[in-house]
DNA sequence: AATAATAGTTATTGACTATAACTATTATCC
DNA sequence: GGATAATAGTTATAGTCAATAACTATTATT
């Protein structure tokens, strides 16, 4: 039998009574989602992303001609925060801004290769982070959360 | 048949591939609380709460004498953000600190009967406003989620 | 042609989080 | 038992991030 030495307080502090919070979805997407951030921020450093960069070049890359708004739309962001994120995406030269010929105030994004290559690898990355933690969370538990996930966002809109 | 005259444009955006963000389980997450945390906010604001105010409030009213270390380690913040938001519980009547005698660094929370009759209230609202998110989620499905974002948060610790 | 709206940009603000430094008190160690 | 280390609470501060307003250039509307 694995028992060991350390009392209640070993991992997550000493059992705090909760007869309310704990049952609130917000809280649990919280919970959950802080767990999980930090490691792909962490996975995405090593690439000098973060996770917002990757998520822009992400969506650049399987969207090639998008143009800012609609990526701002797409991210659920303001378009003018997109700004220095896509200024500094361009600079290091993984995607290109480029004016839209019948509508000069656009500009299309489209990744460059070094863009798209990054960005599969960093999605490996991350993916692998999750799978980390992810752990004893079989197949089937997955999907079923992710599909549960992806209905929760849908019915707000 | 429910045909209307709108395009793709109609509901979030003119569906943007994507073949990767969508795959990951913190993509997800933070999606799905970014639909429910501004409904959560809105009900609060109601009692003049804050997600986080309402969150001590309420872990002080399931667990009194608790001191503020602990109740940042429940929280997983700061002892030091915690602090004003503590200095703003106690200056509306909600909870009450008092020196520990076998310990006087330390300050014994506990909610008053006002703090516990709000956070009833409040959490009442919250749970409310989830509700009409969650709309067409069942309650297997709903217990489902909640089981498999905890377990996901454990194994990390 | 005049007026509206849209795309991108810049600057700024407020909210929140993390960090360091400090005081008072208690625990540990020689 | 006294020096030293650790802990609880606090304060101040800095960094991050999202939201807003205002601006220019361009296109759409009437």
């Amino acid at each position: 039998m694995p028992q060991t030495d350390d009392l209640s307080e070993d991992r997550g502090g000493p059992t705090v009574e909760d007869t309310v919070l704990g049952d609130l979805i917000g809280y649990r997407l919280k919970r959950a989602y802080m767990q999980i951030q930090p490691e792909a921020q962490r996975a995405l450093a090593e690439d000098d992303l973060r996770v917002v960069s990757f998520s822009c070049l992400s969506i650049i890359t399987d969207n090639a001609g998008i143009v800012q708004s609609e990526l701002a739309d797409a991210l659920q962001m303001e378009r003018s925060n997109l700004v220095v994120i896509i200024d500094e995406l361009e600079q290091r030269g993984l995607v290109t801004r480029k004016k839209v010929p019948t509508d000069r105030r656009r500009y299309a994004l489209t990744a460059t290769l070094r863009g798209r290559r990054l960005r599969d690898r960093a999605a490996e990355k991350v993916r692998t982070a999750e799978d980390q933690i992810i752990g004893r969370l079989d197949d089937k538990d997955r999907a079923h959360l992710m599909a549960v996930l992806q209905r929760l966002e849908d019915n707000t809109r």
